[in-house]
DNA sequence: ATATCGCGGATATTGCAGATCCATTTAGTC
DNA sequence: GACTAAATGGATCTGCAATATCCGCGATAT
């Protein structure tokens, strides 16, 4: 018997904004310290629509993980050594920290409804799909910018600035 | 500083047939051997939409979680043994097996675009977000149906086939 | 035969991600 | 002080997928 999955999985999906965001944060991570980057600059660099990825920088900052300046010569920057952010507080910060799974208790519904004294515990499937999100948590947790950087290649961050910076 | 994430977070979110169906499967793992149930039957054992529900019971027959007869007396019922049928398995079909992060491989986007060279490995980000994606299956594949049974009450199952059945 | 069920297709409806624009505020520069 | 470059916040538009329903077909018990 062979397996068939829908091809397509709207709900799950995370938005395209989160590997925006990820890819947008390793690269203030290769800015020398202070130097900041603004949202055209960051746009420019990966060939975004500049307008929405300045709204989610904006939830960047408002989550702690970027710090933004006014003005002339403004711009993004790490809020924090790059070792201190997590790929999880990233990944929150656009996407949310809901868990994808919401328990809707409906085991209190209709005819199978179950009696209150019944309920006190938390519903067992419930548990285990929150088990499964603190999972995926925990692994999003364990890395951060620091080792993302220490992936690539050491000539990363002198080509990343210098490209940035351009024009 | 306070963190401040989105209060709501669309895209991450299962949808709520997903908790549909794992209560509709424990449902079904609680009959006697070979006793169906129909879906006009689950769907009022909780309260939830016919025509709707049929649809997302049918996802998990061709995912060959549940078998289904027609006819009068026909419903549904487990394909398999119910120690043999994890959380994922029922996820998956109700949800699709993609996951959540979908790398677009912007690194070769864009000012900042990396020569073909550079992009033989996966990039590290997408690396680690399929990371966290596989400590998720993971977890969801190591709790069967069975293990749901085997932590409810032993007086439950008798309760849930008598209101399934009622009517 | 006929009534009961699953199956597949087609079709609304609705809410959010994706995307844009503008007015405001802040802060450097001349 | 005027100008300018940048983030900020609000409002708005669009497209798509989850939700929800209906109908006709096929299968099968009685």
């Amino acid at each position: 018997m062979d397996l068939q999955y829908p091809r397509y999985a709207g709900g799950v999906k995370l938005p395209v904004s989160t590997e925006w965001l990820l890819h947008c944060a390793t690269t203030l991570a290769q800015l020398e310290p202070g130097a900041t980057a603004s949202a055209a600059q960051l746009a420019d660099y990966y060939d975004l629509p500049a307008p929405y990825l300045a709204k989610q920088l904006q939830a960047l900052v408002r989550a702690g993980v970027l710090a933004a300046t006014t003005g002339p010569r403004g711009g993004f920057r790490l809020a924090r050594p790059a070792a201190d952010i997590t790929l999880l507080r990233i990944v929150e910060a656009v996407d949310g920290a809901a868990p994808p799974y919401e328990c809707r208790e409906i085991r209190r519904q209709g005819r199978g409804a179950l009696p209150p004294e019944d309920c006190r515990d938390a519903c067992v499937l419930a548990a285990k799909m929150a088990d499964a999100h603190r999972a995926w948590r925990d692994s999003l947790r364990g890395v951060t910018l620091a080792d993302i950087l220490g992936e690539l290649p050491p000539t990363a961050p002198a080509r990343t600035r210098s490209r940035l910076m351009a024009k």
